[in-house]
DNA sequence: CGGTATCCAACCTGATACTG
DNA sequence: CAGTATCAGGTTGGATACCG
């Protein structure tokens, strides 16, 4: 690893850092990435930022998404924990989905990612069309 | 939108922000969350982070990523003007990859996120077995 | 050394239709 | 209202072989 020529090596480690990793034998950062990464959860998540929701409330509200997806992901977020749902026992039935505190911490450091992306959309576009041209 | 009884509403504006939405037709921020869900992109710039690297070097010291996989992440990531690309003439050729100064911003970003994931798993864990468990 | 090119299996997602 | 079930398409990533 030479010298401490760049304090950011400690990164690589910070990935693998997590004990659990030989236990499930996936990497726990990737689970988080891979949610990161996924097309909707991070959307609702964002939904629900601004306090709880109905199933039917997130269908009107978030552009394109399915039935499908809107089911799937919003039970995979209830399973890591990062949202709660809540059973109303009235007629028709109604749902109710809101973040957990977990789910709330988790908007500290995506916010500044988005921030980070928003500030950098502009250079890496600019890349993108210098790197275009050459090719 | 109520009153401001929460305000990480205004992350679902953040996310929309970006001017260049209606011009290329994707939502920019997409882009960057693209990058942090695919599976190689974050790792090599993570392993970039400790300094500039070689093809094969890389390679070596990255687990399981296939030469095409390498290649192409490399290449998006250059594109993206997030990775450096120098050719050396030497023989036989060698090519050195390093992070540009966009690149190395977006680990102050990411290192948060990483942090965070690192702190949680613990909790999702846990979210996850009393889900499991109660199906 | 540092790539390309091709094929292919797995996965992810959307569309559609149906249910308590 | 709040889901579930099934099917089809596109995308992703790995294996393999070849090239300057």
């Amino acid at each position: 690893m030479q010298t401490g020529q760049d304090a950011a090596a400690i990164f690589v480690e910070r990935w693998n850092e997590a004990a659990s990793f030989e236990q499930t034998g996936t990497c726990p950062v990737r689970n988080v990435l891979d949610k990161i990464g996924d097309k909707w959860s991070m959307l609702i998540v964002m939904y629900l930022a601004a306090g709880p929701k109905r199933f039917n409330q997130l269908h009107r509200e978030i552009p394109d998404i399915s039935q499908k997806m809107l089911t799937q992901t919003l039970r995979d977020l209830q399973r890591d924990g990062l949202v709660a749902r809540q059973v109303f026992d009235t007629k028709p039935p109604s749902v109710e989905y809101r973040l957990t505190t977990l789910g709330h911490s988790l908007i500290v450091p995506f916010g500044h990612l988005i921030d980070w992306a928003n500030q950098s959309i502009p250079s890496i576009n600019k890349a993108r069309a210098v790197f275009d041209a050459a090719s």
